[in-house]
DNA sequence: GCCAACGTTGGC
DNA sequence: GCCAACGTTGGC
């Protein structure tokens, strides 16, 4: 009987021997509870990415991320923008800090036996020196499409085209940047 | 600091 | 299952 392969996207990226999809994402944080110059000053500047309590973000997380996958790192709130990428080094596991009821992220729902939400690592690849303004974003014709820029979107991990990744990673390098 | 938009909760 | 109330997010 032959083995059927799916997933939730009915991509066959997980066949063996074959090479897996890399998929581009963005993570959005409020530089006040963790910048990326925090993320530099971490040990091997690496972190979880935890404290998600966001069932289509933890999705995100959970089913679709894959080591290696490249992150666009957006600094909300405080002079919006993408200011670097990371890269995720860890897929998912459990949020330990929905489970320690001093954790502000403390969620009494979830308890270990049967964990509500998963967290990945990631590490910085690196950071921009002229972040890329949600501004500016919202500027170029090319990315209109992206969650980031809908209308009371709020999600904190989305997905992101490999068009529009290369896109801001090349207006990070340009020099004469508007901010 | 304001407030629109959103996701979640809970009464019914 | 509906939906009003509530708490949170995040641009401005």
């Amino acid at each position: 009987m032959a083995m059927k392969i799916s997933t939730p996207h009915g991509e066959k990226n997980e066949s063996k021997g074959r090479m897996a999809m890399k998929r581009y994402w963005l993570v959005k944080s409020e530089p006040g509870a963790f910048s990326i110059m925090d993320l530099a000053a971490a040990p091997d500047q690496r972190t979880s990415w935890d404290g998600v309590r966001n069932y289509q973000a933890r999705n995100f997380m959970r089913d679709d991320m894959r080591i290696g996958d490249e992150v666009l790192f957006y600094h909300s709130r405080t002079s919006p923008g993408v200011v670097g990428v990371a890269r995720v080094v860890r897929e998912a596991y459990p949020d330990h800090t929905a489970f320690d009821e001093n954790d502000p992220h403390y969620d009494p729902g979830s308890d270990p036996a049967t964990p509500r939400w998963y967290m990945v690592d990631i590490r910085l690849v690196r950071m921009f020196d002229h972040a890329v303004s949600l501004k500016t974003l919202r500027g170029i014709p090319e990315l209109q499409a992206m969650t980031l820029l809908k209308k009371g979107n709020r999600l904190s991990v989305m997905p992101v085209r490999e068009e529009e990744f290369s896109l801001i990673v090349d207006l990070a390098t340009q020099t004469g940047q508007p901010t």
